[in-house]
RNA sequence: GGCCGCGUAGCUCAGCUGGUAGAGCAGGUGACUGUUAAUCACCGGGUCACAGGUUCGAGUCCUGUCGCGGUCGCCA
């Protein structure tokens, strides 16, 4: 309770014991046993047990608690008692109880398994429940350690247009019309953008959705995802990976010290997370190829890592690693030749630890016009749309890198969760576009 | 999209070598003053995804379609 929410929520009845309150939320369980009755309700910001006697309460109150169902929306009065039994430490002896909003009797979420496909269909009720409520928050707290970080560095938020010409990577776009200027595009980076501000703003980071209408089935991929995007004017590739890695242990950090009731609620192995400190080890692309082989894998060099691969590399490290330098034609256009080996670029992706794959590609840019022009046109790419970025190093190039970030992923990783469909609220995949 | 698997009550599932549909939970009624996904008794609840085929007979076997999951590729 505060002077803007006047509200008293249930995570502030510990400080509350012996005082009479009143508080509103849903109906999560109900148990009766004659003359007593227990009503397990949840407001957001913690689960309470309210005690109902038919002895203690007026007429009314013990015939309202007959009506009650699942999720049923309620205001209850009472006293905060103590008790080691609960969860909370604390539990409602109740005075008074009132309906808000009646629920129906076929409530589909119960306190027990789903399957998964289930679930997404109820994606609007699922999100009540405890462990999607932990994740929740613990994405809050990451975004908001995203904010904080950058702005204690800094760092400008530049917000990137969504609906962009045809620009950007290889993958998959949706497209939609555009008046008169034919179709436009759901941005699946603001990268290039985020170039052309940091030369504007000297670092600066962008926070934003993305779309990718790549046909991927994977707990790794979301049609809609969200991604942070840093670029930093005169960094190289190596000052773009200390920033990545003082970033990520920062997050890592931040959602242990803060959240670590969540992290226990979701059953996490916070030690695993604890363990994550810098620097991260970097592998060479070439050294990774190598390891690789003694592992027993197939891969040769100038192919790129598989899953399996990353699994494999990822296995003897308890912090993410960098995977530096790959071949050219495994990324993107926009990578800056490696002066060492002109066959690859100056690129890294980090991997998360405990099998959780890339969680962010970055990479010094390219900022030679020529090169950058050369690799637009092997790759294929309509030129004029890339006309205002080649112009970036006609005017007063400049060394500079960045990276992406997948929020998702991220959460995911530092979860636990076995699939990233369950850390954004509403997830957009190939088969699901409701609720 | 390739490969593999699944589809039976509102939900989670069982249903054997083919013989006409089951449990738990949820819901309803009742009992119980300390329950923690309470317990106990009774009750209602089914186009076995859809279409075709084999068979005296198909939830079960075969073919196709649809839906979903896992995995791979692509990437964050």
């Amino acid at each position: 309770m505060s002077a803007t929410d006047p509200i008293i929520r249930i995570a502030d009845l510990p400080d509350q014991v012996g005082q009479t309150v009143t508080l509103s939320g849903w109906v999560t369980h109900l148990r009766s046993s004659g003359k007593i009755a227990f009503i397990v309700m949840r407001d957001g910001t913690g689960v309470l047990q309210c005690v109902v006697a038919k002895k203690e309460v007026p007429e009314a109150a013990w015939e309202a608690f007959g009506t009650l169902t699942l999720e049923t929306s309620l205001q209850v009065t009472g006293v905060v008692r103590a008790d080691a039994r609960q969860a909370g430490g604390v539990e409602l002896g109740v005075s008074a109880l009132a309906v808000i909003g009646p629920s129906a009797l076929d409530y589909p979420i119960q306190p027990k398994e789903h399957g998964i496909d289930f679930l997404l269909d109820h994606r609007h009720f699922w999100l009540r429940t405890p462990r999607q409520v932990a994740i929740m928050r613990i994405r809050n707290e990451i975004e908001q350690a995203i904010h904080d970080f950058f702005y204690e560095r800094g760092f400008l938020r530049v917000d990137t247009p969504i609906l962009t010409a045809a620009i950007g990577e290889r993958a998959g776009l949706f497209s939609t019309e555009y008046f008169d200027e034919g179709n436009a595009y759901l941005a699946q980076t603001g990268q290039l953008y985020g170039e052309a501000a940091a030369a504007a703003f000297g670092k600066i980071y962008t926070f934003g959705p993305t779309f990718r209408a790549e046909k991927s089935k994977t707990r790794r991929h979301l049609t809609e995802f969200w991604m942070i995007e840093p670029e930093v004017a005169f960094n190289d590739t190596h000052a773009n990976m200390r920033l990545q890695e003082e970033f990520v242990a920062f997050l890592v950090r931040r959602a242990v010290e803060r959240r670590r009731a969540e992290l226990e609620e979701l059953g996490r192995d916070v030690s695993k997370l604890e363990a994550v400190q810098t620097p991260f080890p970097r592998v060479e692309y070439g050294e990774a190829v190598k390891t690789l082989q003694g592992k027993g894998s197939a891969i040769q060099w100038g192919d790129d890592l598989g899953a399996e691969d990353e699994a494999l590399l990822v296995e003897d490290y308890a912090t993410p690693i960098f995977v530096c330098n790959y071949p050219k034609e495994a990324k993107a256009f926009y990578m800056k030749e490696n002066p060492d080996d002109p066959r690859t670029v100056l690129c890294d992706d980090m991997l998360a630890p405990e099998g959780y794959g890339e969680i962010i590609g970055g990479s010094q840019r390219e900022d030679d016009h020529d090169k950058l022009l050369a690799r637009i046109r092997e790759e294929g790419l309509p030129e004029d749309a890339y006309s205002w970025y080649l112009d970036l190093r006609k005017y007063g190039t400049f060394v500079h890198a960045g990276f992406g970030l997948g929020l998702e992923r991220t959460v995911a990783w530092i979860c636990g969760s076995p699939h990233i469909r369950e850390c954004i609220p509403f997830p957009r995949m190939m088969h699901r576009l409701r609720p």
